[in-house]
DNA sequence: AGCTGTCAACGAAGATTGTCGTACTCGGTT
DNA sequence: AACCGAGTACGACAATCTTCGTTGACAGCT
């Protein structure tokens, strides 16, 4: 058993659900997620189990309503996926990752100030 | 039609091959990817065939030896791939982004600096 | 003219993804 | 005790991904 596999996009709208909420119920996650598009309760029942055969979310059993919850951290998961993107499409070189970042313009002043600190820190710590 | 869609991880290891060498030939990049794993002749064929009709890559005929080339530059399709992310994974905030991206360590005192360089014309530009 | 090796096209198979419908089960209400 | 609403489990389905074998065409050599 390698450990947890690349969630797909839609597990990661169901993550996404469990991050914000903490640990939920089906029809929990489901209201959130029908109120952005259509789509089945059944649907996020069968994700939800899916993706607790491979390891992405816990479950609760002691109630009969199951209650689900994200096996890794937001973080966690951010950091693997990057990781993996920064593998297969910026050939590991994070420097072209951060340019492309910062070209979408996304950034307001005060997240730009943040990143500078951060860069500090990061630098401290290389010296 | 609408633009072309994200690559799977195959066909970015095909484009991969097409940014670094430029326009080739199907055993071209057959030979580089068998390489560094093992799989066969007619499947990198037919990844450009379907990269093709998805307009991934352009063919030239010319030849009875087709030449694929990558549609998109790989820093357009880097640019894709982290929007993409952003959405699905960020929530849209390219600081927590970049956060992470700094966490994995792998930028060089170098790289740093060409980060501090680019944060001050980002901020720059805001201003 | 025929042989041989290289190539593109096609179809197929197995796995994964994303979506449900249907069936079964359990707890509470009448 | 029978019923009903809410819940889970279980396939089933089409679409996509990834892989490859087979077939048919073509080009150069003998």
């Amino acid at each position: 058993m390698t450990s947890a596999p690349r969630p797909t996009d839609a597990e990661l709208a169901i993550l996404r659900v469990l991050w914000e909420r903490g640990p939920s119920t089906v029809r929990q996650v489901f209201e959130v997620l029908a109120a952005e598009r259509e789509l089945g309760y059944t649907t996020v029942l069968k994700m939800l189990q899916i993706m607790h055969d491979k390891g992405l979310v816990a479950r609760d059993v002691t109630d009969r309503t199951h209650v689900f919850s994200a096996c890794e951290t937001q973080v966690q998961t951010q950091r693997h996926l990057l990781d993996d993107l920064l593998d297969k499409a910026f050939g590991g070189s994070s420097l072209s990752l951060v340019m492309q970042a910062l070209a979408t313009r996304r950034a307001s002043r005060e997240e730009l100030a943040e990143m500078r600190k951060l860069l500090d820190q990061a630098e401290g710590g290389k010296r």
